[in-house]
DNA sequence: TGACTTTGGTTTCATGTGAAACTATCAGCG
DNA sequence: CGCTGATAGTTTCACATGAAACCAAAGTCA
């Protein structure tokens, strides 16, 4: 059997923030924002692979692929918030699986352009719907209103760790 | 230099519900949600590492010690959300770094019980503010009732996942 | 032109990870 | 008691990860 999966949010009554209190994990908001993701990641991983025999990152680069505009490896890096060689070794399991090509660049030897084969773009059409279900089944739970609070709160959380990184950086 | 680092967020404009358009990843929520989680975590265990030299398995592991009862390693594996590999392996560093001790269990030979040493405790103590502050540092660009909407819809989330991953199981 | 630096991308290496196998204890039942 | 199955925890093994080293092709500057 699976180890037990509940998350142990258990009574979570709102941290008293007058009188410190002990310190609550499950309250904690890395902690909540890490477990969720690692469970959505985990459910849609599992449906890609089931389906398609896709991973995660590959997934990824498919989707950057099928926004149109030619891309190259270094376009996708910037576009995954994935490191290079991730995307290196994703793309070279896409090539191996017949699902992406590279051309090289007319007149930059070192870029290659990256496309869909016919059976990549087959695959991308075909996972584009699963992966919008399953946003669709995680998100259910929340209403409307829930849902863009939600999706506010996390861009609004990106925009301000990208400021504190910038400000770490000039050290 | 770092790999750029930014979410590539760019302007995204409300994606039109009514006819499909090409599919964005940057609006998919597992891709929004993993993006931000990793990048949470990154923060947060860069500091831990450079104040205490600490994981953040580990750091799971303290907190929970810290909650009060005491626990075993499968009391952790239950609260934290970590499989028991894991965290037998957090509990064997923490052991090695003198912050943590077990103690046989009165009348179960397979349970160890897990308390901290004086100076286990002392890092917890001083961890404990280090991990509020870094929480504020990262909420400080929402307001309080963005932050209770955005805690509230990983509630919600965590709660809507949990009810998938049981009906999954089914099988 | 020819050094020197930068950039795109891959490979190496040391580390983290979890599924599955394993050990040891316990609990139930004859 | 002694078997059988569950539970606590560790170890093994195969694979994912990312920092740093690396290679090749462009730019830069004298």
């Amino acid at each position: 059997m699976k180890p037990k999966s509940s998350v142990a949010v258990g009574p979570v009554r709102q941290r008293d923030r007058g009188e410190a209190g002990p310190f609550r994990l499950e309250a904690f908001l890395p902690y909540l924002l890490s477990v969720a993701a690692n469970r959505v990641s985990g459910l849609v991983a599992r449906r890609y692979e089931d389906a398609f025999g896709i991973t995660i990152p590959e997934w990824r680069c498919l989707a950057v692929i099928g926004e149109g505009e030619p891309t190259s490896a270094s376009g996708i890096v910037e576009r995954t918030a994935m490191d290079k060689v991730k995307v290196s070794r994703a793309l070279a399991s896409l090539q191996a699986k017949g699902l992406v090509r590279r051309a090289p660049h007319p007149t930059d030897g070192r870029l290659a352009l990256i496309s869909f084969t016919p059976r990549g773009r087959t695959v991308y059409e075909r996972i584009v719907p699963l992966a919008l279900e399953t946003e669709r089944e995680v998100l259910a739970g929340l209403s409307a209103a829930e849902e863009r609070a939600l999706r506010a709160g996390l861009l609004r959380l990106l925009a301000r760790l990208e400021a504190l990184e910038r400000a770490q950086e000039g050290d």
